[in-house]
Order: structure tokens, then sequence, then C-alpha cells
DNA sequence: CCAAAGATTGTCACA
DNA sequence: CAATCTTTGG
């Protein structure tokens, strides 16, 4: 319980240091609106909570008075959105009620909460309580192989493009059938001319039920239908659960708010904390109308504002609301600090994404000695995961210790996922992924045709898969009795892990597993460096399990593999806890920062097409999103913050120019220092006199091929440099595309000074100097 | 059926 | 670039 994750040490020393005498002072802790959120504890309330304004303080204390005023934790229900944010509320909690009282709480994400009521109540949904959760993966793969055994065009539906469709159909409680009876939908995908879209999602649903295996969006649906469906069901749960709270409410969809509203419809004790200038998921298909929609659903709404800041500076929090200023949807409300007027922020240019990275591990270094901070003080906040590597090299070459949350994921990586897959297939043997994942991995001469064989007679004859291997002689599927038997072989490989798994802990059956299918042997004998990783990899998941199998040995269900698959299942790496008293500057996407705070935060890669990302700045709302995105970023910040932009990055392996990123532009000057970026204010110029007609777009060359040829050949300065004012007429040049020529004539001026060359192929051409990157030649 | 070489393609955030 | 899919020759 001592143990506390990095990000939240401050605030939780500041807050959290109650003991039980000194609980009854808690409420004096907060301030008037705070206090009201905390005392009003009947009826529908929603808390608008500005960034840094005590959300989680709010909520915690919240729950801390219920409990107090005679509630029963039993009866509280507590929605967060990632698994830390819940079991950091428990801790948090329990400091102020007990541990006792604090562990009978019922709180975690929606999906973890709604998997464990939809395990309990899964034979009236047809479903088997050990049912498989399919990561985005599985169900990916599993879309995939539905539209080629269709005999459609995987080019034209493109397994992403369908797995999003499904997914936002769920995700606004549209099921395949209503998805079919839509006429609207149809009309759709008519005139997108996919007119099989319908079909493709009927077929998936019903292989994930031939597979006894729900997809994450499957868990709010089939959860909302339980209780559509089974009143009975539906009031058990009202009565469980009479108090209902939902923490990062401005990032749930419809689904989520829909199963809300059923569950505290009779009670109608819900409260929920969020925060519309935060809501950054609409990708994912969280509605921000959802906040409207609630002062329409309960019209005794109680709303209460949290506007004070207690995290940033006066100039962080003034920077942050200039820019969300910009948002034309928003409620209205007014973020304020008492705190320090603060430093300005930062503005760091740097002419590569590398040099981007050193100016940051140097800053990072100068901070550090100056300031004498420690190193967990730090935070290097971006758009995508992709720019963490130049990152890394940085910080590793001024040997500071980092650590990366994010990316991809340690379930995710092939060796996990295989191994995993061993112990699905023992819980759930009708997981079609996860048999097709390893029946032949490690090899075991089951390859490709005898696969497809196997799921074409799975589908012939109306069967999961692995019903398929169970009657494999007496099905007449085309498989030589060689093969057959080495099919059988598996099956019979599997039913003995399964007896293993029933009789033994989770970490001596999943070792047993490990060893015995030839999966640690295979990776073993792997001695790249990769390999040699896989194999670690392995070792830390048994690791975990062992952990796993050690704390729970006197849980009343067990501490079996499939209990402990139950757990991971919705686990990501932010839940992993490790290493968190380690001193170590924190790396992540600003997505996964929400909710954190940091003295000193860097916000890198603020260019264009970046940040915001190019696929947003097509349609206002995206643009917004991406806008909040940006606040968000800038509010994690306590003291310091640093932006910073490379002219130029490596993207696909090319090297592309980028322009500032316009939302640098909306931040209000008077809170920027540009004196660390270097010829900055020029940049503001160009721009200007862009937009004021001048339509020589001086910062956007497109990605040229010299660009990239040139920074091999050595001659990198000249990327940042200055060559223009070097050549004169007549001299010898070489240019990367157009090869040798001679200067003719030179005319214009700065950086529009233009060169007349007669190359000795291509004849006469005009180039602007500043991009020709031409070199001399010398005799 | 398999491994290795070659071609293709994604192209943003996450439970 | 890196991950994934396809082709090819054994």
């Amino acid at each position: 319980m001592e143990k506390l994750k990095t990000f939240c040490h401050r605030q939780f020393i500041i807050f959290g240091g109650f003991n039980f005498e000194e609980k009854v002072d808690y409420l004096k802790q907060l301030n008037k609106p705070q206090a009201l959120a905390v005392k009003t504890v009947e009826g529908p309330v929603m808390i608008i909570a500005g960034a840094g304004s005590g959300k989680t303080r709010v909520l915690t204390y919240r729950i801390a008075y219920l409990i107090e005023h005679g509630v029963d934790p039993f009866n509280i229900l507590a929605l967060t959105f990632t698994n830390k944010a819940a079991k950091e509320m428990k801790e948090r909690i329990a400091k102020v009620v007990g541990i006792t009282e604090a562990r009978n709480l019922y709180m975690g994400t929606f999906h973890s909460v709604f998997s464990k009521i939809l395990r309990a109540e899964s034979d009236k949904i047809g479903f088997p309580n050990n049912f498989t959760i399919y990561d985005s993966d599985d169900s990916k793969n599993l879309i995939k192989t539905i539209i080629i055994e269709m005999g459609l065009d995987d080019k034209h539906y493109k397994p992403n493009m369908v797995q999003n469709r499904i997914s936002s159909s769920k995700n606004s409680l549209i099921n395949a059938i209503a998805y079919k009876m839509n006429e609207e939908i149809q009309m759709d995908d008519l005139e997108a001319r996919k007119p099989k879209l319908g079909a493709i999602y009927e077929r998936y649903t019903m292989r994930c039920f031939k597979a006894s295996a729900m997809d994450f969006d499957d868990l709010l649906l089939k959860t909302f239908e339980l209780f559509q469906k089974y009143p009975d069901v539906l009031h058990k749960y009202q009565h469980r659960f009479k108090f209902v709270l939902v923490d990062e409410f401005q990032d749930t969809n419809f689904a989520q708010y829909s199963i809300i509203k059923q569950l505290s419809a009779l009670y109608q004790n819900i409260c929920v904390v969020g925060d519309d200038a935060q809501s950054i998921y609409a990708f994912r298909g969280a509605d921000i109308t959802n906040i409207l929609n609630f002062e329409k659903d309960y019209s005794d709404l109680k709303t209460f504002k949290l506007e004070q800041n207690y995290r940033s500076t006066k100039n962080i929090v003034a920077a942050a609301n200039s820019v969300i200023a910009k948002n034309k949807h928003q409620l209205d409300k007014s973020v304020w600090t008492d705190n320090t007027e603060g430093a300005k922020i930062q503005v760091i240019k740097a002419s590569t994404d590398n040099e981007e990275g050193n100016f940051i591990a140097q800053s990072i270094f100068g901070y550090r000695m100056n300031h004498q901070l420690a190193n967990r003080d730090f935070a290097i906040l971006y758009r995508t995961n992709v720019q963490s590597r130049a990152l890394e090299e940085a910080l590793r070459r001024l040997n500071i210790p980092y650590r990366i949350y994010g990316g991809l994921s340690f379930y995710q990586r092939r060796e996990i996922k295989d191994l995993l897959s061993y112990f699905r297939l023992c819980v759930n043997h009708n997981d079609e992924e996860a048999l097709k994942r390893i029946i032949n991995y490690p090899t075991r001469g089951i390859g490709k045709s005898t696969l497809d064989k196997i799921i074409i007679g799975a589908a012939e004859n109306d069967m999961s898969v692995w019903q398929v291997l169970e009657n494999i002689k007496k099905l007449d599927i085309n498989l030589s009795p060689a093969v057959a038997k080495k099919v059988d072989e598996f099956r019979q490989m599997i039913i003995g892990f399964e007896s293993i798994v029933q009789q033994k802990s989770a970490f001596d059956a999943a070792s047993f597993i490990a060893s015995s299918c030839g999966l640690l042997k295979d990776l073993y004998s792997d001695k790249t460096p990769e390999g040699v990783n896989r194999y670690e990899n392995v070792q830390e998941l048994l690791n975990g399990i062992k952990e796993f199998t050690e704390n729970n040995k006197d849980h009343k269900e067990g501490n079996g593999l499939p209990r402990y698959m139950e757990d991971i299942a919705l686990l990501t790496d932010a839940d992993k806890d490790e290493d968190d008293d380690k001193d170590r500057v924190t790396l992540m996407t600003i997505h996964a920062s929400k909710g954190l705070e940091f003295p000193y935060v860097f916000v890198v890669g603020l260019e264009e097409n970046l940040f915001p990302s190019q696929l947003s700045i097509n349609s206002r709302e995206e643009l917004e999103e991406e806008r909040r995105l940006f606040y968000v970023a800038i509010t994690r910040a306590m003291t310091q913050l640093t932006f910073s932009y490379a002219q130029t990055r490596f993207k696909y392996g090319n090297l592309i120019h980028s322009d500032p990123s316009r939302f640098l532009h909306e931040v209000d000057e008077a809170y920027l220092d540009f004196s660390q970026a270097g010829n900055q204010q020029r940049i503001f110029q160009g721009k200007r006199m862009e937009a004021s007609g001048n339509n020589l777009n001086s910062y956007s060359i497109p990605a040229h091929s010299q660009l990239k040829k040139l920074s091999i050949s050595g001659k990198s300065t000249s990327i940042k440099g200055d060559p223009v004012g070097s050549f004169q007429t007549g001299l010898e040049v070489i240019h990367t595309r157009f090869g040798k020529g001679k200067i003719l004539s030179i005319d214009g001026n700065g950086d529009n000074k233009m060169a007349t060359i007669k190359f000795e192929k291509d004849g006469e051409k005009k180039l602007l100097l500043k991009f020709a990157k031409l070199q001399v030649v010398k005799d």
C-alpha cells in the first residue's frame, strides 16, 4: 500500500497524509466549491473540474464522506479511466477511512467492472463465464480472415477501417442486427461502395460467439443489452450500486453513458466529474455532448465548478487559457490560480529531431544541476510514440535515466502473446485467435493449408475450430493421415496442459506450459539480441505470474491461471507497477499524461502535420480536439514548461521539412520566451508575410529527396546553415538531382536569392539558392 | 511445409 | 523506417 506512483508523489504528500485522528479535518482542506461538491451526495451531481483543480481530491473525499456518513462501501461504484487511477484512488481513500472499508469499494475501469459483471451473468447472454477478451489485434485478425473468406477485396474493405466501423457502432449501441436494419447506415455504406459491411459485422459477431470471445467494445455493448433484456439483473445491480461515481466523464462514450444511466436510474445518486476542455478521446467514440445531455437527462442536476488551479504557475495557467479560448465548443469556465507568477514558457527551435532531443537532454541536465532537481521532476510529452526514439538516444548520451510509458504494450509483444495464447486456449478451447496463433508455433508441421482446411471445416459444420480438432477423424476435411495425427497430438497436448492448469497454481502451470510446449527452448536457441530480449520478456511475464500466485495464495477464488488471465486481459503497461521508486525522467504521449503532473514539462515536436496531426486539420471538430490535447499538455506542468520543435524530421525514413505548429502562434506571446529559439521571430514574420498574400512559401519545402541525399553525403551544415551568400556568377556547382552546372546570374535578396544555372544535362534552370543545396566544384 | 528474401504499406492517440 | 505480407526455391 505504501508503494506510491512516481507522479502522484507530491500530491500525495500534500493531501494524502491523513491518519485516522486527522480525518475529521479534511473538509477544512477544501475550498468552497470543492467542499460543496464533496458534501452534496444525494441526487445527480456534475462536477466540472478545471485542470489541476483538485479533482481527484474531491472524488476521494466524497467517497470518504459517504462512508463516514454510514454508506456501506459495498454500495459504492466508482468508474475510472484507467486501472491505475482506480488503484491510486483506492489507496488514497484507504488513508482516510482505513483499509478494510476501502477494500469493499467497487472501483475500476468501465471495462474491468463490466467484464466482471458479464462473467457473473454470462449464462444470461449465452456465453460461458470463461470467455476470452480479444484485444484489438485479435479482432483485427479475425476481421481480416472474414473479409478474405467472404471473397472480398481487402484493399477495398480495409480491415482497419472495418474494425473502426464495427467499434464505433458498438460504442453507439448498434449491434449487427440493428446495423443491418438501419436504413441510414445502409445508405451510407452503399454510397461508400461498401455494402457488405453489415454482413462482415454479422459474421464477426457470430465468430466471436463461436470462439466464446468478446472484444473491448462488446464488454460495454453486452452489458447494456444484459441490463436491457433482464430487468431483474439490472435491478440487482441498481440496488447494489446505490452511489455511482464517474471520473473523466468527458471521455465516456454513448455506450458507457447509457449504462451509467441504467445503473443509477433507481436511486439517481450519480456523480460525474470531468472537464470538457480535456476531452481527448473523441476518436474512440467519447462524446462531449454527454456533458450537455446530462443536464437534459437530469432536471434536478446540481453542477459545481472547480476553477481554482493548485498545480501550475500563473504563467502556465494563463498560457493554457489563451490556447483553449480558441475553441468554440466549451462550457463557460475560467481557471485561475493563486500560485506564483513563475517563469515564461521556453521555446526551443532545433534544426532536426535529433538536435531537438539533444537540446532537451541538455536542458534537463542544466535544470537538474542548477535547481537541485531529481529526474522524476521531468517529463517529456509528445504527440506520437515514434518521437520517443530521438529523445531516448539523446538522454542516453547524457546518461539521464528515463522511463517510457506506452509504445508497444508489453502484452502485445509477439512472444508474450504467443505464450498467453497457450494459456488462453487452455482456459477457453474455443478461442480461435489463440489457436491459430500457436497451432504451429513452435513449428510442428501444421502449415497454412492445413489450418485453412480446419477453419473451413469449422464454418461448414457450424463448429468452433476446437470442435473440428476434436472430431478430426470423423470429419472429412481432406487431411492426410500424417497431418491429422500431428493435429491430434496438438489437441492432446493442450488437454494435458488444461489438467495442469486446473490442479496447479498459476505460476506452476505457466512455467510448465512454457517449457513443455517448446516455446522457451525456441526462444533460448535464438541468440540474436532480439531473441535474447524475447526470452527475457517471457521470463518477466513468468515473474509477474509468480508474483500474482504469491499475492493470491489466500484468495477465495484461488490463484490459478484462469483468474490470472481475467486479471491481465484488461491491463495496459501503465498499470504495471515496476521500478517506481527509481528516479527517472518520464517519456510519454500526451494522451498517456492525462491526470498526471510534473514540475518540469517539455512538450516536443510542435510542428504542423505532427501536432496538430495531419489527419486532424481538415475538420473543425478534430482540430479542436487537438487543441484540447495541447491544453492537456500545457496543464501537466507545475513550475516550468518548455516547447520545442524541429525544422526537419525523419518520417518513414525520409527527411521532411516542418513548419512550426500553429499552436505555437496560438499561445499569447506574453507568456513565451524565445531567447532559446534562435531566429524564431523571423519565422513568425515569415508566416505573416505569407498570410498577407506573399505566396513564396519559404517554410514548406516538400520532402525533396535531395535533402536526404545531401545529409547522407555529410554536408549537413547546409541544411540549417546559410550558404546563400557564398555563390557568385561563373561558379561551377553540383546539384544533387541536375548534376554539374554553371551559375549564369544571381538575383533577388536574402532568402529569395535565385540563381540561373546552366546544367550540362538539363539546360537552364532557375533555382532558389536557399533550397537548391548546391555544392561548389573545387578544382 | 518452411525459411529467407523481397515487396508492400502504414501513415495518431488507447482499453 | 519497421512491421507485415507475399513470393520463391528448397
